[in-house]
This record gives C-alpha cells, sequence and structure tokens, in this order.
DNA sequence: ATCCAGGGCGGGT
DNA sequence: ACCCGCCCTGGA
C-alpha cells in the first residue's frame, strides 16, 4: 500500500480532539505535533487540522477521499442537527459549545461490538491496552514511516482463540464474553451483514442483546458509534447518570435514580437526536 | 489499603 | 420488574 494525502478546507464540525475524545473510539492517539493518529479497518491515518486545512495522510484500502467522507460521517449536516439541539434548553446549548467539533465515526460494527464488550466496568487507558494487545497478536501488521501498526482482528482472525489466551491478554472476566460472542458471530446466529439492513432500532437492538456480553448500554453505544448509526438510542453510564441528574431530576442521590427514568426522559426532551444530545453532555460533563 | 472505572449476568424476591 | 453480589485488573 502506498502513502495517500488528501486535504479539505472549511469543514463544518470538526475538531480532532472533539472527535477523538468524546469516548466513541479506542484506538486513536495523540502526536506530538497535536495531530491524531489512528488504525481503522485496513488503514493507518493521521488527522491534523492547522486553521481550517484538514490533513489526511496515511494507508488507505481504497481512495483516501471515499475512505474519510465515508469514516468521518462527512455527508451529514452537524451544523442542522446542533441547531436543532440547542434550542432545547442552555443546557444543550452549552454543552455544544463545548463539543462543536464533535462528529460520530462510522465504525466497523464487529470491532466496536467487540470493543464495547471490553469497556465494561473497565477504565479508558485499559480498554485501549487491551485493544492493543489483542490487534498486536491477532491482526494484521502495517509497516508505515517505519513504525508498525496492527488492524483489528477479524472474527475469522480469532476463531481459534481459547478462553485462557484471552484472560492472558488481560481481560479478566470478558474473556468468556468475546469467547462466545466471536463464536455466534462466525456461526452467523448473529449475522452482521442482515443487521445493516433491518430497519427498526428496537429490532436490532434486541439482536445486539444476545451477544454475550452486550447489556443495554452496551448495545446502545454500539448502536450509535458503529456504522449502524443509530440516533435514537441513549447510552446511559455513570457521566451520563450524573449529568442527567444534576440538570434535570436533581434527585439527592444519583445513583438512586433509575435508567428507565433516564431513558424516557432524554426520549422526551431529545427525541430521534437524543443519541448524539448523549455525546455533547457526556462529553462536557467529563471534561469541562 | 480500599476503591473504582463508560456493565453484564445470574440468582434471588 | 426490581435488586443484589459478584465478576478481572491496575491505577489512584
Amino acid at each position: 500500500m502506498q502513502e495517500q494525502v488528501y486535504t479539505l478546507k472549511n469543514v463544518d464540525s470538526f475538531e480532532p480532539k472533539d472527535i477523538f475524545d468524546c469516548g466513541q473510539c479506542f484506538r486513536w492517539n495523540e502526536q506530538e505535533d497535536g495531530s491524531y493518529t489512528g488504525v481503522f479497518g485496513e488503514n493507518v491515518l493521521n488527522v491534523k487540522k492547522e486553521n481550517d486545512v484538514i490533513t489526511f495522510r496515511g494507508l488507505c484500502k481504497n481512495d483516501i477521499k471515499k475512505t474519510v467522507e465515508d469514516y468521518f460521517d462527512l455527508s451529514r449536516n452537524y451544523q442542522e442537527i446542533k441547531e436543532k439541539l440547542s434550542q432545547i434548553d442552555e443546557n444543550m446549548e452549552q454543552s455544544i459549545e463545548y463539543g462543536k467539533g464533535i462528529r460520530i465515526l462510522n465504525q466497523d460494527l464487529w470491532e466496536t461490538i467487540i470493543s464495547f464488550i471490553i469497556s465494561a466496568n473497565n477504565n479508558i487507558p485499559r480498554i485501549k491496552g487491551i485493544i492493543e494487545r489483542l490487534s498486536k497478536v491477532y491482526g494484521r501488521e502495517l509497516d508505515w514511516h517505519g513504525k508498525k501498526y496492527y488492524t483489528f482482528p477479524t472474527a475469522e482472525e480469532l476463531k481459534d482463540v481459547s478462553v485462557q489466551e484471552y484472560r492472558n491478554l488481560g481481560l479478566g472476566f470478558r474473556d468468556i464474553r468475546l469467547y462466545e460472542t466471536t463464536k455466534m458471530i462466525l456461526e452467523k446466529k448473529i449475522d452482521l451483514e442482515e443487521m445493516h439492513q433491518n430497519k427498526n432500532t428496537e429490532e436490532v437492538r434486541n439482536e445486539l442483546l444476545t451477544l454475550s456480553g452486550v447489556g443495554p448500554k452496551v448495545a446502545d453505544c454500539i448502536l450509535l458509534f458503529s456504522d449502524l448509526k443509530r440516533f435514537d438510542v441513549f447510552p446511559i453510564d455513570v457521566w451520563v447518570r450524573r449529568v442527567m441528574n444534576d440538570l434535570y431530576i436533581k434527585n439527592e442521590d444519583e445513583t438512586k435514580v433509575s435508567k428507565k427514568q433516564i431513558a424516557k426522559l432524554a426520549k422526551e426532551k431529545f427525541g430521534e437526536l437524543e443519541g448524539i444530545a448523549q455525546q455533547y453532555l457526556f462529553y462536557w460533563r467529563r471534561e469541562a
């Protein structure tokens, strides 16, 4: 593969820091010059933004322009989404101002499923470490500017991996979940191709919930952050619970607020855009 | 040292 | 339906 370069000027809603640090992905790392490098699919890419020029540089399996347009969701009008959400209340307005450069990536479904199974009751540095080790051991090597990168392993590449091998990689109690889910997908008990064609979010969600290690929160993350791209979901983790309680529910003990209550409120307030609203609120509450 | 971090599961009521 | 304890690991 040969290096490709692609530049864009004056793109709306595109701040690398917001995109890569808002919690949707685990394989992008900041470089010394402030740019970000990551692996997705069979690509290694560096993204650098200087003033209003964004430069994409790296190894791409296919045409870099198409690859970038798809992965970074460039065809979607985020300006319109932000205007709609900003009208809801001052909280949304403020969180959007903070995370105005966020775009929701179109990440590979399989990779997103496995990544978020690993995320369960875990912290980000450790999640990233596990995913890197998994890729290094079972993925394919890519060489770029004298550095080695590794693709995320396919289901086929994990076919013969034992539970113990996962445990040795540091997955902890998630080992069996990874093992079982990989097996289910290889046996096509869940067909990922077909999943892209189902229309109803609830239907797809129920299918995801049959996978080992996929509960409500993980399912919603998969629906929102993968190329399934559903915005009518609302992943509820400790940060979202915190921010929703602080802003709207105001219970003295946030741990007593039920998920159901939060989910209902989110749907009422944000409607079809609740997923993106979640991202702005999450990022704002976590970072600001 | 104890706790917690982007939950899920299984077994109680 | 809700509730609870437990599940690895490693950094604060």
